[in-house]
DNA sequence: GCGTACCGGT
């Protein structure tokens, strides 16, 4: 008990609690006072060592908002086991979980991709016959959204709006990304209109779903005409829709288009991040704008901006396709130097590049590197190397990567490095 | 109690 006390003079007043905690003065008042401690602690331990002595020292039956209170915390600490075991002494205690109960476990064990114990807490909850309220729904309709059921999706989202409750923002965005998603881009530009209808501005979200929709379909001219639909209602810009924007621009070959919003982004207020670099850095390269890149690209370090993997893969593709493939793996040795790693994807670019400048050798080396070092090959980089085989005309190569690609357990990975004599330039 | 959108490789 005085280790208790002791703990919690961490986030109290000291002398308050020991006033209020002399027990025998006054339980009731102690274990209200206690409770609404509770109510305000984060740390899991410390909320569970409550609920503890309030159920064994106090003998007193928390009530299901306490438990609310510590399940919250032992979910944000993910401690999956202890919250199973608070949900079962609930239960022992005949405390019925309430839909604040399912929906923080739903979410959470949803959120940490734990969608099957998601999916049985939402199977409990229908069985005890818990109703839904708005909150719960939309958690319900992103945790389908996010396994790709989007038909439940939009079956619980026609659910709410059945038992009378009024979807808010964050539903409706929800909904145009399940329709973007499900392919149902009509539902998803009339989902704008509905909300309006219900007296909920669509915001900058509602705007920036609809247009990665867009993109995502190849339907880049429709871009152009939700954005301008956004910037009639006035809907204020951020860095996703610049980002986004700069990309439609770029995929319909309007590069100044692209170039003149990065460069006003700043005088509207809006930062640009690495993703908008990154983006106008892709641009510059798919319009043979080589120069301009690399200025970029070097600026972004002078001035100190962060670069990641993505700025690095998109340069080293820059290089490839200026035929500077020296400069491209230069690049590799530059970020490895600087502690960005190189993915699946960097080595997969490089393969490419080496085997377009007619370096196969070189390739194929690396690609046994990356075998032999363990490094996880994933599908693309396979196919990579296949096609860069294939089209020097050594099928007996591609066929021997494929089979490896097709069946990992046959042990040939030693022999392209019996062929490798052939390859060397 | 809960929460959404943007960049790179065949």
């Amino acid at each position: 008990m005085d280790d208790f006390l002791k703990s919690m003079a961490q986030t109290t007043n000291e002398h308050e609690l020991y006033a209020l905690l002399s027990p025998y003065k006054d339980r009731q008042l102690s274990i209200r006072f206690m409770v609404s401690v509770l109510s305000h602690e984060s740390d899991w331990q410390r909320s569970l060592a409550l609920l503890d002595w309030i159920n064994e020292v106090a003998s007193y039956r928390p009530s299901v908002f306490a438990y609310n209170v510590v399940i919250r915390n032992v979910l944000r600490a993910k401690q999956w086991v202890v919250a199973h075991g608070l949900f079962d002494e609930m239960r022992q205690r005949a405390l019925a979980p309430d839909r604040y109960t399912y929906s923080m476990l739903i979410t959470h064990f949803g959120k940490e991709g734990l969608y099957d114990s998601a999916l049985s807490w939402l199977q409990k909850m229908e069985q005890d016959n818990v109703p839904g309220d708005l909150v719960l729904y939309s958690n319900l309709i992103e945790l389908s959204r996010k396994l790709g059921d989007y038909s439940k999706a939009i079956s619980i989202f026609s659910r709410l709006k059945r038992s009378g409750i009024r979807p808010d923002l964050v539903a409706y965005n929800s909904m145009i990304h399940v329709f973007g998603k499900a392919k149902l881009f009509l539902e998803a530009r009339i989902m704008l209109t509905e909300m309006r209808a219900n007296g909920v501005t669509p915001d900058t979200v509602s705007y920036s779903t609809i247009l990665s929709m867009c993109v995502e379909n190849d339907k880049f001219v429709e871009a152009l005409s939700v954005f301008s639909e956004m910037n009639d209602a006035k809907c204020s810009l951020d860095s996703t829709t610049c980002n986004i924007m700069i990309d439609v621009y770029g995929q319909l070959d309007m590069a100044k288009e692209a170039d003149r919003l990065f460069w006003s982004m700043r005088k509207m207020g809006i930062e640009p991040n690495v993703v908008s670099y990154n983006t106008l850095l892709r641009v510059y390269g798919d319009g043979e704008l080589y120069g301009e890149a690399i200025h970029l690209f070097r600026l972004m370090q002078r001035k100190g901006i962060e670069q990641n993997v993505v700025t690095y893969n998109t340069m080293i593709k820059i290089y490839g396709k200026s035929l500077e493939h020296e400069k491209a793996g230069n690049l590799v040795q530059e970020m490895q130097k600087r502690g960005i790693e190189p993915n699946a994807i960097t080595y997969s670019t490089i393969i490419s590049i080496w085997a377009q400048a007619g370096k196969l050798g070189r390739a194929a080396m690396l690609f046994q590197k990356l075998r032999i070092s363990g490094i996880e090959i994933d599908q693309v980089l396979y196919q990579t190397m296949i096609v860069a085989y294939e089209r020097a005309g050594l099928i007996a190569h591609a066929a021997v990567c494929s089979m490896s690609l097709n069946n990992r357990t046959i042990s040939l990975e030693r022999l392209p490095l019996r062929f490798l004599p052939e390859l060397v330039e």
